[in-house]
DNA sequence: CGTGCTTTTGAATAGTATCAAGGCCGGTGG
DNA sequence: CCACCGGCCTTGATACTATTCAAAAGCACG
């Protein structure tokens, strides 16, 4: 744990920086710093100054925005491989705010190194502005539902998300990371009283079962029903 | 208005393609199609199959998705200068459709020219990247206005947005584009009768002017004010 | 100068946020 | 080991905001 994983050991085959040469890869690791954040911890802060672009080795992370009301609002979540404070390519500080869901080992190469490899590297780059087209699109999506559905399709959606992304144990079908009442609100783009009601309601269509923090989602299909309207045919 | 302007004589600066070589550009050029949309009409349709990408050359355009319930939703507002239909480098269908909210010039490349040139000029796609990062963040915040802000805000909010992708003329301070209510309403995220209301109240503050599909925004400032706690310190 | 679409307005309704209070649980200290 | 404290969760009642519905007025187009 305490020492860094080099990139040429790394297990993690999601990570973009794989898509480099050997070489390039080795340039990377050596400049790269490696830390672990608890679940809780701030990855970086929304208006904090960008140094540089953060890959998640392994864990979980919301993306969120804060509002001067004390609000907070999910507009992503990331897992294994996944980039982080890439806002960071073009404008100097933070769009949003990065919060650790579970224990979460990040990786970060610093702005300059970063540039330059892309720059050296068609396949690396190219591979980027594709997955930041797909983010852009699913983003897009996350408009429409925060503006169209109502609280019971706004959590049902909120939990497909929450399966697509950390998936759920294949044995007792629950969720593969502990969310407070909060968080979930803060994804479904509620508050925290309706998500209980909700998640009772749910409970006694058999939808999911709750115990604490723990969500089986014992009907998936159940739960895109709920939301079919909203998806492309 | 018959003859497809060559890339080399294009008088728009903002492309993207303007970044490739001269003999790139021109391998674009005979490539690319031309074509004029009028008001009103789809440059694509959500769910129709990917074979290239769009680029403005002048003109505005919204981008929408459609729902079961007939409700659009406006997710991106685009004009000179800027790409459409880049969802379609990783997968196959459109997850939007794209209207012309006045007459507008595109010029379409096909996805294995595009995709082609990419791959051989890293210059290009370092700077799509960098775009779509941007996007995406501009995006995240749309989430969170769609999710946290009441009417009066959305509305207020949809018109800062015009105005930076529009603009005004300088001496009507009039916006330059015509919108419908419905227009006004799929952007803000709400319905075209709060439009009504909401512009009446805007108007009666002088921040606004109507006159019929034609808008002065007098104060543009005070527009902001109502919006400041969103924005980022 | 109709005819149909868009806009406006008011009233009724439904949905959601807010407020307040009580319960549950985990952690801490006596 | 037990009692207390504080944070999170749950529940019900209430207030408010926004949507929906209905109808009339305005405007554009043939």
């Amino acid at each position: 744990m305490k020492h860094t994983i080099h990139c040429n050991d790394c297990k993690n085959d999601k990570c973009f920086m794989k898509l480099c040469s050997p070489e390039r890869l080795d340039l990377v690791s050596k400049s790269k710093n490696q830390n672990w954040y608890k679940k809780g911890d701030y990855i970086f802060k929304e208006g904090a100054p960008i140094f540089g672009i953060y890959f998640i080795q392994q864990g979980g992370v919301k993306v969120v925005t804060e509002s001067i009301n004390g609000r907070q609002q999910v507009v992503r979540l990331a897992n294994d491989g996944k980039i982080l404070g890439h806002r960071g390519l073009g404008i100097e500080k933070y769009y949003f705010s990065s919060v650790a869901l579970k224990d979460t080992l990040i990786c970060f190469v610093q702005n300059d190194v970063f540039r330059t490899i892309c720059l050296n590297d068609t396949n690396l780059s190219y591979n980027m502005m594709v997955f930041y087209s797909l983010e852009l699109a699913r983003t897009g999506l996350l408009v429409k539902y925060q503006a169209q559905m109502n609280i019971r399709e706004k959590v049902a959606q909120a939990f497909i998300y929450f399966y697509e992304v950390f998936g759920v144990d294949s044995n007792t079908k629950t969720l593969n990371v502990e969310l407070s009442r909060q968080d979930i609100a803060e994804t479904a783009g509620t508050t925290t009283e309706q998500i209980t009601r909700q998640l009772r309601d749910f409970e006694s269509e058999k939808l999911i079962l709750r115990d604490k923090r723990q969500i089986q989602l014992l009907n998936i299909q159940g739960l895109e029903y709920i939301v079919r309207d909203y998806k492309i045919g």
